[in-house]
DNA sequence: TTCGTATTGTACTAATTGTATCATTGTAAT
DNA sequence: ATTACAATGATACAATTAGTACAATACGAA
C-alpha cells in the first residue's frame, strides 16, 4: 500500500527534457487521480534508478514540483503529493474542505482547553499579523 | 493512574519532523493541563510504538523537552512532567501553543488558496456552531 | 542483603532521504 | 571554430529516522 509503482514513460529523443517529462506526467497522473493527496513519491533515487537517469535530474523534477506546491519534499523524510484541492472542485468542496480543516483546528484547540474566546481571538490576531507583517512581536 | 493515554496527532506530511510534533504537542498538553507536573509520560519505546516511529525519534523528543526542563527523564525509571511549573511562564506557554496551533492552520488555509476573509469568517461560524449545536446545517 | 532480570533512557552509528555546488556534455548561435 | 547556455551527471553535504549495544534503575527471588 505504502508502496505505488509511479510509471513514466520517458522518450529520451523528444527534444524535451527529462526533468520536464517527469514534470508534466506526475501533474497528468494527479489530474488523472491515478496519484492522489497524500500519495508519497518514488525517493529521487529511486525514480532516478528506474528511470536510469541521474537522480540530480529527478530532484529537479520534484524541485520545480514543490514549488508549483504540487508536492512536499523533505529532507529525510521523502515527497508527498500536497493536499491541494483541484482546481476544478466546487466552490461548495472548497467550502467543505476548509470547513473540515476549522474544525479539526478548533476541536484540536478545544481539547487543549483553550476556551472558544481564546480561539477566536488568536485567529482574528494571526489573520490580522498575516495582512500587517510589519509587526514583529510574537 | 500511572498510565494515562497521552493522545498525540502526528501529520507525516506536514513538513514538521516528527519529534518537533511530538514536543509541540507535549507543551501544548501541558500548558492546558492535560499533562500536570509529576504525570510520567509513556516510555520512549511505548509511545514509539504507539505512533509507529522509532523510539530514538521519541527519545529525541524527550531529550528536548528535558533540556527544556519541561520534562524530568531518568534513566531506568522514566519520564516525568516537572515538578516545579514557571507560574508565569505557563501562561506563556500556554498562549504560545495556541499561536502555533492557529499559525500552523493559518498557514494551511492559506496555502490551499483560501482567503484570509473566508478563513476569519469560516471560523467564526464553526465557533458559533460549538456554543449552539441546534443548527444542524453544514 | 545479594543477585538476576526486566525495564528504562543513552550513546553511537548506520541508513535513507533531499539539497547544494560544481563539472561535463551537447547543441545552437555567432 | 568559438562561445554561450541549457541539460545532465558527479560528488559532497545536511536532515531525519532507524539499529544496536550499553548503562542505570527497579524489583523480586534466593
Amino acid at each position: 500500500m505504502t508502496e505505488k509503482k509511479l510509471t513514466l514513460n520517458l522518450d529520451f529523443h523528444s527534444g524535451l527534457p527529462i526533468y520536464t517529462q517527469i514534470v508534466n506526467q506526475i501533474q497528468s497522473q494527479l489530474a488523472n487521480g491515478i496519484l492522489k493527496p497524500g500519495d508519497q513519491l518514488p525517493t529521487v533515487r529511486a525514480l532516478a534508478s528506474e528511470l536510469r537517469v541521474n537522480f540530480n535530474t529527478v530532484a529537479r523534477a520534484y524541485r520545480i514540483l514543490d514549488e508549483e506546491r504540487i508536492i512536499s519534499t523533505q529532507q529525510g523524510r521523502g515527497t508527498y503529493i500536497t493536499e491541494i484541492p483541484p482546481p476544478e472542485a466546487s466552490e461548495k468542496l472548497r467550502r467543505e474542505s476548509l470547513g473540515e480543516l476549522t474544525q479539526r483546528f478548533i476541536n484540536e484547540a478545544l481539547r487543549l482547553g483553550f476556551s472558544e474566546r481564546e480561539i477566536s481571538q488568536t485567529v482574528k490576531d494571526r489573520l490580522k499579523a498575516c495582512k500587517e507583517p510589519s509587526s514583529q512581536e510574537n
